[in-house]
DNA sequence: GTCTATAAATAGATAGAC
DNA sequence: GTCTATCTATTTATAGAC
């Protein structure tokens, strides 16, 4: 926290609002996902981000206020980047009807997206054990669309004769069962004893091998 | 909280030491899975469990000596209380090599269970998140066991030519996510807005008829 | 916009009477 | 074993100077 140098001032401040706002919000996101809402304190966004308490408060109000912001940006966040049904590449798999392609590649999306947003995954965990409000908009908005949007595929796979009649809810329920708890072993548990250690590639290929063999008439 | 009455004492209390230590004790279970270690306080488990603070250090030194307490409790509970390889059920399935008898037993054991132990489900999940040791205990001790349980049963079905050459490991993963995620679905989102409504039966059904369609030879 | 200082509430934990 | 009273530290949140 470099502030004065003698004469030498070296100014790493004075953000305008909104930097400082959105560089508050991502400090909070960390520490949100890494001890949750009740085992972060304000005292400790504040120091993490380099400004005084008093600054969080100017930005958010309440500190129930700051964690809402989180969670509505990064569930509108997620709701809206590139949900798998327009990725080309699906597009394409479904069209012609490979279900291997179809189920491979959303596969390893979700795996990497999990990956990539590790704090997503926990915030998410966290704010569904608090019971909060936000993580059952998530499932309402996004969620619940990944069901529609497999279950269709695969009740058209079996009007056509290529699956057998399972209900399809169930089917999406055990695919995103592999790919989520996969995911949630690597967060949670696998960091320290490693079960099973395998690629993303690997895992996704293997899941959806599993789910269109278990399913193909 | 009744404690006199006129002339009328009416004794609900006095309990010994180690009764009041156990009630306590599940007091502090029903809360710490409901708000977590951080979202709980001494007062409140005091408060709910129908005796002063003071009492509640009485028993245990610190608040994380109790939390402490709990989970050891659960986690050896949960580690001796009949594993599925014990199961007369399981055992018989297992020698007369009947997969759907062995994967359909072990799943709908596994989710009544879960559904019975929501308190712990919860419990696991906050301390997984929190990095409490007793966590990574469990998936050591308990966890663990089922991959090589599970596991090695594949290893033979597959010698046997009965099965496909997919790695036990990501076999049982998938098996485990679907279960799994299954509950935590129940625990966590279904409640508001099903996405699924199933019974454990039919669940544990199709679970596994698509794992053992999806890896027969 | 940012800080220091501090208020107000709540947390975990202890002392000492009965 | 149990309670009341209390202590100390921490936490959220605010006031007011610059």
């Amino acid at each position: 926290m470099i502030k004065e140098l003698g004469t030498n001032e070296v100014v790493t401040s004075r953000m305008s609002g909104d930097e400082r706002r959105s560089q508050i919000l991502q400090v909070a996101i960390r520490l949100f996902s890494q001890n949750g809402f009740n085992g972060t304190t304000t005292k400790e966004i504040a120091r993490m981000a380099g400004v005084s308490e008093a600054m969080v408060f100017r930005h958010f109000a309440t500190k129930s206020e700051l964690y809402h912001a989180i969670l509505d940006y990064k569930v509108c966040e997620g709701g809206t980047k590139n949900p798998p049904w327009e990725n080309p590449v699906m597009k394409r798999a479904i069209e012609e009807r490979d279900d291997y392609a179809v189920f491979y590649n959303f596969g390893v999306g979700a795996l990497l997206h999990h990956k990539e947003d590790v704090d997503f995954m926990r915030l998410l965990f966290y704010s569904a054990l608090d019971e909060h409000e936000l993580s059952q908009m998530f499932f309402d908005q996004f969620v619940s669309r990944i069901y529609e949007f497999i279950g269709s595929y695969i009740r058209q796979r079996q009007a056509e004769g290529a699956m057998r009649e399972v209900e399809p809810g169930i089917v999406v329920r055990a695919f995103l069962g592999m790919l989520i708890h996969h995911s949630l072993n690597n967060i949670l548990w696998d960091k320290k004893r490693r079960l099973l250690d395998v690629t993303d590639e690997k895992a996704a290929r293997s899941f959806a091998e599993i789910l269109l063999n278990g399913i193909k008439k």
